[in-house]
DNA sequence: TTTAATGCAAAAGATTTGCAACATG
DNA sequence: CATGTTGCAAATCTTTTGCATTAAA
């Protein structure tokens, strides 16, 4: 399992807990080895992931903690989620923009960047929206594992 | 609400009809109805909205056969689903290449088509994936109404 | 010490399944 | 007619909530 560059995993520790002390949010161990996890994570993993894989380190945690937590850190601005359809809520603790590709078959999903998509102007009149948040580009394919197993 | 152009529909219908039929997939009163629901639609409805708009016309239709049909109508390609995370699934039966524009307030979601994005390069080592299905663009922000009521 | 957060268990919600009755090809 | 599909009810799975206990500021 490949983890998010630890360095990067500092920052953001790093600025969720200044996040939290401003918005007089209380920085709990439950909160902090959370966040950890999905910050160390690059596959974007769902809630019941992320209990499991905290369950060693805090046995006594509960998965309606995950729940709030996430969704609280979300709502912070600290955490971004993917919905994938089928599937549970994803987060995502990278909060720099990025886009998705996202495997088919497996469902993997894996952040990239790229300027061109970035610089890409919208057509004028979008319609609905006003003012806009981000644009966020999400690619389907199949990926090289799932191609070889076939 | 606004809905479908009717000629849209009818031929939307038409490939429909023309899949089962290819597919041996029984081509029932029920299926049709809610094919025609979701084709006429442009809200991109989720299960229960489905149900709830078709209950009228057809009073002893159950839920669980409008989820089955939907994933179903999904696995024959007839229909597109949106993952909305905390949301439940969204159906779409608008199958040429298009991108979606999503209100982060009241969650409306309208479809739009970009020439511009279609023809952004991907960055040729996009990592994961090795064979590239479709690109999807989603562009978040806030809505004319939303902006009004606030 | 005050207030918010956690863990537990129970509730609520959403989705799926087994099966007899029914409709389609 | 044979088979796949539906509707119902029950089962399952996921997510949320109330509340007493515990921990953070």
């Amino acid at each position: 399992m490949i983890k998010t560059d630890p360095q990067e995993v500092e920052q953001r520790l790093k600025q969720f807990e200044l996040a939290c002390r401003q918005k007089g949010v209380k920085l709990t161990h439950q909160r902090i080895e959370i966040f950890r996890e999905v910050a160390e994570a690059t596959d974007h993993p769902d809630t019941e992931q992320i209990y499991q894989r905290l369950k060693n380190r805090l046995p006594t945690l509960s998965l309606d903690t995950v729940y709030r937590t996430l969704w609280l850190l979300k709502d912070l601005d600290l955490l971004v989620t993917l919905g994938t359809s089928r599937e549970r809520t994803r987060f995502d603790a990278n909060l720099k923009g990025h886009h998705h590709q996202v495997c088919t078959k497996c469902g993997a999903i894996s952040d990239f960047y790229s300027d061109d998509l970035d610089k890409v102007k919208l057509p004028e009149p979008l319609g609905m929206l006003v003012e806009i948040e981000a644009t966020h580009v999400e690619v389907r394919g199949i990926c090289r594992n799932c191609l070889k197993s076939t």
